[in-house]
DNA sequence: AAATAATACCTAAGTTTTTTATGCATAAAT
DNA sequence: ATTTATGCATAAAAAACTTAGGTATTATTT
């Protein structure tokens, strides 16, 4: 399970900014959760790459967190900077062109 | 210059297969010119991550180097190890299914 | 002719990122 | 009652890459 574990590399916050991007505020445990949905399970994040990743952002000022209790649980949520959505679409993008070129470095027949 | 420097993390290896296995026997400041030019600059290994890359892999044994030279310079050429072939098949399909899946992740309306 | 750029290889030290291995606590399910 | 799922966290180790250098030959520019 999860053999793309190795190229996740340096693309972990930027898939966290674009699922927040996306879905809104989310907690850590849930962008875990949707990743796996979003990819049928073929990208797994775990906890301990999410958090520290997470809590440098925030000390980054990229995202700002807070917290709510739901049934007993306290989930620490995390929402988007505004001042920083220029930065942030910026990261996307670099990412989405860099999958682009991945694309026509492993297999040029397909672009 | 090279913003997607970031992302490359875990892909290197897998690139350097993929050429290899595209162009035939290359060394290793051609790849670094093959990439960039199949990705009109965007993508630029570096001297210093590719040769410690290819080092390793040759004693993995997914690759074989011979050095020849031309033009009073020394050439070390690279070839991929036909008995690994479908480990090397497997780790290139694994990275061009990854960049499908950060297509996904990061714009799911272009899917 | 001399200096610079391009070609071609290399490594060491440091940083960053991620994994492995834990730990704590509550709620739900078996 | 025990396990699974939810939800957070960190510390130590490994891995990968960057920064910063080094050597040597040939081609180009001044």
């Amino acid at each position: 399970m999860n053999k793309n574990k190795r190229f996740l590399s340096g693309t972990l916050s930027t898939i966290i900014l674009a699922q927040l991007n996306q879905q809104g505020d989310m907690y850590g445990y849930e962008i875990c959760q949707k990743v796996s949905e979003l990819t049928t399970g073929e990208i797994e994040l775990t906890e301990a790459a999410i958090y520290p990743a997470l809590h440098k952002m925030e000390r980054e000022g990229l995202i700002t967190s807070y917290k709510e209790k739901v049934q007993g649980r306290t989930r620490k949520y995390y929402k988007l900077n505004a001042e920083k959505s220029s930065i942030i679409d910026l990261q996307i993008a670099d990412l989405l062109r860099f999958s682009q070129n991945l694309k026509v470095l492993l297999n040029p027949y397909s672009v």
